[in-house]
DNA sequence: GTGAAAGCGCTAACAG
DNA sequence: CTGTTAGCGCTTTCAC
């Protein structure tokens, strides 16, 4: 099937103008719904546009309208391993999801290119290539940012937000980690727990984890703990790292009744290694997790745990992304910085 | 920092004709390293370029040359369970850095748009967005297949091979799975297990597991190990499929030495449910698992299993895909069509 | 309501 | 070797 001897693949308003008997410029109004046109060329129009299978050529729009339905997503390259980043995974699903629902495509992104070592945020935005950021990423460089807000280029940080910036000047959706860890320490000791261990995972990203620490103490202190009932440790967020911490600390362990793990994949490794120890959950000890992700309903026992509200993030960072493209600067706009509170999934482990 | 006026964000090739004092044909040209330019001019305009931080507009670029640095990764969305799709996260997260390195940046889709239930892969071919696809997808539908033999459309099919289809027209690069599961079993055989429970991972992608299966029964037969010491058992490639798996045939499964589980996701859920029974891994059973994935290294022992050539596998789809971008249908390209060996890795389960 | 014409930033044919 | 010119396909004034 031909036009005009061209192959069906690039079939341009022009050629649905010849056939309409318009102007190419009446063909474009049409296809971009314009109030300009009668109702009848319009439908004649859209039907040719139709039968012909026309898709419009994105380069020649990008070029004339600067923008690209193209939304980069900036990822954490350390957060490759999949292991200890399900829960980021899991978003970024999601986000793309979203994006498309709402005619975006996605150009998924590391910030720094590993053989230049450039920023793939300032190229992308130089060459036109993305209408906007939406950065899943802890560790932005400080270059980075401040490009993005010296030219005002749409973006929406999402999940973290880099505690070493000041983010006065940009849109945010993250979780309120410090009443995460405020609604898991509480838990456990409405279940009875007087002893509770917290495995904070470290390196932090952004106070992330530091926050969850915190809301844990506070409710310990609320709850009528002492401070020597309520302990600390930080370990690598690795499967591993608490495998391993159970086995060594095995003997303190045995005086506890509560464990707090800031991620479902260390309250998995938990249950494993105590289980080899005899110790049952929540039986002896009780458990919960943190994310809400695959981990937590991997193996029986399912763990209780602290669920992000992934849904509510991603819907809000999309639709975000797409106000501000839309509106592009033209208002004065408000920013939205948004902290959503996570909530507690009981399950079997409490 | 404005030229003209304008900010710096958007520096033309006119603005550097000015400033070079050429024409901005000459620009062009030295950016894309033209024969024709005198090494003089050159390196004169290119300082200036680099001076004024030039990038060049993709969409004016891909309007006039037809190409957009972009190429399409489609995945299959039952995949989105990260769980029981480990390595084929692995594989993209690899494809994409190779791209990258190639200069290419990536967007990733879904075959089909979740709301439209329209072919992304159709669309964006018609929307001149990218310059080409790899697919992750085991199951595409026939009619993207036929569009883009049609249409001539630069793509590579990676690691999955849809076997309901004629794929004489189209490159793929996929690992050889009746291989991998002879590998399996004639290591478990070498190590001296006699009565072998293979775990099928159904419903089968292409044939992948089919395959593993057979090359299972090839090494069986092979070790002369009777028709009734090698038994297929069919189930969802999930953690809890395997470990009830377990508790509902433990008692065969005493009887047995050796088990081949065709995900490691599955041999290391064999591996806890087993403990459980007190049933020492290796010692009482030996297990291989495939994929080499993180699974495999998650929890001790760690998982002797088959790896997945995904190095050679993701550099080689790379490689052909900018091949096929370069050449574009100008000479008449042979078929790149290889099925890769993957390898045992033996850790502590054997 | 519709069309003619200009222009987005780049590449490429043609001329010199 | 370099410049002039046209054109990629679309949107958008401006005129009618």
């Amino acid at each position: 099937m031909c036009i005009a001897g061209r192959s069906i693949i690039s079939v341009t308003i022009k050629d649905i103008a010849k056939l309409a008997n318009v102007s190419h410029t009446t063909v474009s109004r049409c296809l971009n719904d314009s109030p300009l046109i009668s109702d009848k060329t319009k439908n004649r129009v859209l039907k040719i546009a139709k039968e012909l299978n026309y898709e419009v050529n994105s380069s020649a729009r990008s070029l004339s309208t600067k923008k690209t339905g193209i939304i980069g997503v900036i990822y954490q390259q350390e957060l490759e391993d999949f292991g200890s980043s399900a829960y980021i995974n899991e978003l970024f699903l999601e986000l793309r999801h979203n994006l498309e629902t709402l005619q975006l495509d996605t150009i998924l992104l590391e910030a720094i290119n590993p053989d230049t070592f450039m920023s793939n945020t300032i190229r992308l935005i130089r060459q036109h290539k993305v209408d906007g950021f939406l950065l899943i990423h802890g560790q932005i460089s400080p270059n980075d940012i401040t490009y993005i807000n010296e030219y005002d280029i749409p973006a929406v940080q999402v999940h973290f937000k880099p505690d070493y910036l000041d983010l006065n000047t940009m849109d945010y959706y993250i979780t309120d980690n410090i009443r995460g860890g405020y609604i898991a320490a509480k838990h456990l000791i409405e279940r009875g727990c007087r002893k509770i261990i917290a495995l904070e995972c470290s390196p932090n990203i952004g106070k992330e984890f530091e926050d969850r620490t915190t809301g844990f103490k506070n409710a310990a202190k609320e709850g009528r703990l002492a401070e020597e009932d309520c302990m600390v440790f930080k370990m690598k967020c690795k499967y591993l790292s608490a495998y391993h911490f159970v086995h060594e600390h095995i003997e303190l362990i045995r005086t506890c009744d509560g464990i707090f793990a800031q991620a479902d994949i260390l309250a998995s490794a938990c249950i494993t290694a105590l289980k080899e120890h005899g110790l049952r959950v929540p039986g002896d000890i009780k458990i919960v997790g943190y994310d809400d992700s695959f981990y937590s309903t991997l193996v029986p026992p399912f763990i209780t745990t602290i669920h992000q509200p992934r849904e509510e993030i991603t819907v809000k960072a999309c639709n975000r992304i797409l106000d501000l493209i839309k509106t592009d600067g033209e208002e004065i706009k408000s920013l939205e910085q948004e902290q959503i509170e996570p909530y507690l999934i009981i399950r079997e482990t409490t």
